[in-house]
DNA sequence: ATCCGATTATGATTACAATCATACTTAACG
DNA sequence: CGTTAAGTATGATTGTAATCATAATCGGAT
C-alpha cells in the first residue's frame, strides 16, 4: 500500500514470521503499521467457543491491522501467518507523520477505509437475511470487485469452502451444498471441485 | 461533525426534508456531503424481499452518507427521514477541498471511518455465531460505546425491539424473547417495557 | 377521557441450517 | 510412488429461530 522505499526511508524494519505464528492479537495495543512483503496471513476473530471468523486473507503488498492507527483503539482482530512471512513495520507515530506530510497517501487510506466499511455493510445485510446463497454471493461479489482471492486470468476462486464458511459464519457442509446448488442454477461453475465465477 | 459556520462559509446550503421522504437512495451517485441539523433519519438497506436492514439512526449533528465522498462509489445505503428534518449539504468537490486544506478534519473523518469499520466487524462476528443474545449484546455494546441511542443520564435504550431486529436481521419476537431472557439473567433491566443497560 | 396504531408479549408450529456420521477425492510431502 | 491430511461430498437427525396467531399494553392524537 505504501511504497517500500518510502517506508524504509522513514525507518521501517523487516520482520520474519514463521508459519502459524501470531503477528498481533485482538484487543492488544497497536504500536506499528504493518504491510506484508511475502507469504500469506489471515486476519481473524476467534470467539469464546474457539470458532474462527475470518475477516480477510492478507496477500503480499497489502497493509493490515490499520484500524488502530486511525482510531487509537486496540486491534480489532488478530493476524496469523498462514505461511512463512516477511512483514515490514513502521512505528505508529512515524506512520502518522507520513500521513501528515503526504496527503495523497492519507487520501489513499481514507479510500481504503471507506471501501472496508462498504464491503462490511454489504456482507452484514446479506448475513442478516439468513439465506446462505445470498451470503456467499455477496462475499464473492465483494472479493471479485477488489480482485481478491480470484485468479484474474481464469476466474478461479482461490478459497476453500471452509474459508468461505469462516467468512460467513456458515458451516462448511452448508457452503458446499449451497455452492453446488448455485452451480446447478448456473450462478457459478464447479469443475473438479474448483469454483469459477 | 464539521462546524456549521465553516460549512456555510464554504457555500453549504440548508435543505428541508419531510417525514418519510428519501434523502438519497442506495446505488445512486453521490454529489453532496450531508450533515443533519434537526430531526431524525435512518440509514438503511432494503433487500429484494422488501425487508429493511437498519444500518444506523442519524441524529442531529451527525454526518451521513459519507462513504462515496472517500471512495467515489455510489451510495451504500439509503437515507430516509423519520421526522421532518433540516439537512445541511455541501457539494462533493468542495468537501474534498475542505479535507485538503484542513488536515485536522481529514483526520477526524479517518477516525470516524476506522470506527465504522470496527463496529461493523464486531457486529459481523457476532452475527456469524448465530446466537441472538450475543448479537444483541454486541449491538448494544457498540451503541453504548459511542453514546448512541442511549440516554446518557438514565441508561435507557432508546430503540424499539423492532429497530434492534432490523439492525441484526433477527425477528422482533426473537429480540423480545432474547432480551427478556437477558433480563432474567441480569444482563440488562426491563422495566415497564423500557430497557436499561 | 377515549380511540387507535405501534409496541411488547407469549404460545404453537414449521422450516432449515447445524450437527453428526461417513466416504470419496485431491494435494502435499517424504 | 505411496502415505496422509485436507478438502469436497452426501445422507440422517436435531435444535432453534422464523413464522403464524393472538392478546395485552403503551403512547400520541383528538
Amino acid at each position: 500500500m505504501i511504497d517500500i522505499d518510502l517506508l524504509l526511508a522513514w525507518g521501517a524494519t523487516f520482520k520474519k514470521v514463521s508459519k502459524g505464528d501470531t503477528i498481533f492479537t485482538e484487543g492488544t495495543t497497536c504500536r506499528f503499521y504493518h504491510q506484508l512483503i511475502s507469504g500469506r496471513a489471515r486476519w481473524l476473530n476467534i470467539n469464546d467457543q474457539g470458532k474462527e471468523f475470518l475477516q480477510r486473507i492478507i496477500d503480499p503488498g497489502e497493509c493490515f491491522g490499520e484500524l488502530p492507527l486511525f482510531d487509537d483503539e486496540p486491534y480489532a482482530a488478530s493476524a496469523i501467518a498462514d505461511e512463512d512471512c516477511v512483514v515490514i513495520r513502521l512505528h505508529k507515530p512515524v506512520f502518522n507523520q507520513i500521513m501528515r506530510e503526504n496527503q495523497d497517501i492519507h487520501f489513499d487510506f481514507s479510500r481504503l477505509l471507506a471501501q472496508r466499511v462498504r464491503y462490511k455493510i454489504i456482507l452484514l445485510k446479506s448475513l442478516a437475511c439468513h439465506h446462505p446463497e445470498i451470503m456467499i454471493t455477496a462475499l464473492l461479489n465483494n472479493l471479485k470487485k477488489e480482485n481478491k482471492n480470484f485468479c484474474t486470468d481464469c476466474n478461479q476462486l482461490n478459497l476453500t469452502r471452509q474459508q468461505i464458511a469462516d467468512m460467513t459464519g456458515l458451516r462448511v457442509e452448508t457452503v458446499i451444498r449451497s455452492m453446488r446448488n448455485m452451480h446447478e442454477k448456473g450462478e457459478l461453475v464447479i469443475s473438479k471441485g474448483k469454483v469459477y465465477c
